[in-house]
RNA sequence: GGCGCCGUACCCAAGAGGUAAGGGAGAGGUCUGCAAAACCUUUAUACAGCGGUUCGAUUCCGCUCGGCGCCUCCA
């Protein structure tokens, strides 16, 4: 078990994470709402969730992640009257919102799949938690925070004692309603709504009975509901996006603690925003590309995987296609020192073998992680252990793929894309190596030149070594 | 109006009160018929500007300029 400190938004400051038992690890990490595809923005946030989630059960932790897929109760509008994200969609793209859930689901795990993220321990849909919902937001009125207005029921904030201590609110100084009309029916603008009652939408799906009303849970509601309900009334770590804090964190917090009576969660933990040269990508600018974009634009999803890891998760890191041709050349390069170091070494040398100086850089990469996750400086360690020269191939590919349990780029899986190439087409290559070679031989260099071209246009790059010529795939 | 972050070489990006990781790109070299690949070497007297604290600051403090985020759905 190896120490591990983290940032906790809580107290604003690095501490040493100490979990509630022993060597087990709740976890919770906000989920999307599956309305529209994720952006790399979005994606991230989920590439350093995961980052975290390898990194505490590299130190031998069991950890037990639990994501939500909100499929009901996210409100579209800038305050909480406007409609609900999925109805909205699923009436825009005239689908079923069942059918747009199932959809932008899919779509969700598809893009973290070619990322490399580790599927969560327990996916959990806010639709089908709607009885606990109730129950959690009943013991929340019968303590007391709640009343009812305008067909809704709020949570007031003013009786909770710490309201905004993550986000360093305070109520007195913020101007609520400077930029946002503030719902009349509240008492305190930054109220909010754990039971929406909402006639207008009587004829549509997503509507339950409640001892409220028909109607639907605030969004807030769902992730106190389940995190408790699979990881405990008192867990660990719960990480999300930096725009979460003075929001969705902060009434969870409110909420939870509400309900319980007792502290909720002990570190909290936000991705910083991925930005553009004009700000943060969101939907609503239009700047919002998705990984299928970056992919049909030619790249590996594990590119952008490792871009991400360039950049420490609590800075903002900026997105240019520059930047991510850079994350190409420097995957590329790890993944052709892989597959070389497999030729070399065969197979890697017992991890429990390794000297002194191999054990170093583990140290050292480990040092890394344990510091905040500090990804770019793991990443430079693992180039550092890679440039060794003291190092044996078999002492460096063992490293290597025990870092990348952590980096996650597929590195144990690293071959020649060249095995991909159909026999055929391997047999005409091998055919003008052959034409080429006989050409060296009589020193025609003008035709041994023009077939390397001829192939070079084709993505195929030949190499003469010493023991004969090679080819490999450019692109 | 409030809260907060950032400004490091051509680009991305770490970092520490005592003299700047790593990657990409570039340059030179070895090798090669020439290339490619690989390997070697190389690329910030200095960390936006100006003050202050200090034996010493780029790292701490203040101000200025510039960029960004949150306070409102948002990763």
């Amino acid at each position: 078990m190896h120490d591990v400190y983290f940032f906790n938004t809580m107290g604003r400051s690095i501490q040493r994470f100490e979990p509630l038992h022993d060597h087990t690890v709740g976890f919770y990490g906000c989920g999307p709402t599956v309305y529209n595809f994720a952006h790399i923005g979005n994606l991230r946030t989920y590439v350093f969730e995961d980052i975290l989630v390898r990194t505490l059960r590299r130190f031998g932790y069991d950890v037990t992640h639990v994501m939500n897929i909100t499929d009901v109760g996210h409100l579209s509008g800038d305050d909480d009257t406007g409609e609900d994200k999925m109805l909205k969609s699923a009436r825009e793209r005239g689908k079923s919102v069942l059918e747009i859930a199932r959809f932008y689901t899919d779509a969700f795990f598809k893009d973290t799949e070619r990322l490399n993220i580790n599927r969560p321990t327990i996916v959990c849909k806010a639709t089908e938690h709607i009885q606990d919902m109730i129950d959690l937001i009943r013991r929340i009125e019968a303590n007391g925070y709640t009343y009812f207005a305008g067909g809704n029921l709020y949570f007031d904030v003013s009786k909770f004692g710490h309201y905004g201590e993550l986000a360093g609110l305070q109520l007195d100084q913020l101007k609520a309603g400077a930029r946002v009309e503030v719902d009349p029916h509240k008492r305190n603008p930054f109220d909010f709504v754990l039971w929406f009652t909402k006639s207008k939408f009587e004829n549509q799906a997503l509507l339950w009975d409640s001892p409220w009303g028909k109607g639907y849970p605030g969004w807030h509601i769902e992730c106190s509901t389940m995190s408790m309900k699979y990881l405990g009334e008192q867990f660990d770590i719960h990480a999300g996006g930096v725009d979460h804090i003075a929001v969705h964190h902060t009434n969870e917090i409110a909420q939870s603690e509400a309900a319980t009576g007792h502290k909720w969660v002990n570190y909290w933990m936000h991705a910083e925003f991925l930005v553009l040269d004009k700000g943060k990508m969101s939907k609503s600018s239009g700047s919002f590309l998705t990984l299928q974009t970056l992919v049909e634009e030619g790249y590996d999803p594990l590119d952008y995987r490792y871009f991400c890891l360039g950049g420490h998760y609590r800075s903002q890191l900026s997105f240019s296609w520059e930047g991510l041709d850079q994350a190409r050349s420097a995957r590329l390069s790890l993944v052709d020192r892989v597959i070389a170091l497999k030729e070399r070494a065969g197979t890697p040398a017992p991890l429990p073998r390794l000297g002194e100086r191999p054990m170093r850089y583990r140290e050292a990469f480990d040092e890394a992680l344990a510091d905040d996750l500090a990804m770019p400086r793991a990443l430079a360690q693992a180039w550092t252990m890679l440039k060794d020269p003291e190092m044996t191939p078999a002492e460096t590919l063992a490293l290597v793929l025990d870092m990348d349990d952590v980096l996650g780029l597929g590195l144990a899986g690293a071959e020649r894309r060249e095995t991909s190439v159909d026999a055929e087409t391997v047999r005409w290559i091998e055919e003008k190596i052959q034409k080429r070679a006989d050409a060296k031989k009589a020193r025609d260099f003008a035709t041994a030149d023009a077939i390397r071209n001829e192939l070079k246009t084709r993505g195929i790059q030949l190499e003469d070594r010493p023991d004969g010529t090679v080819w490999r795939l450019t692109e």
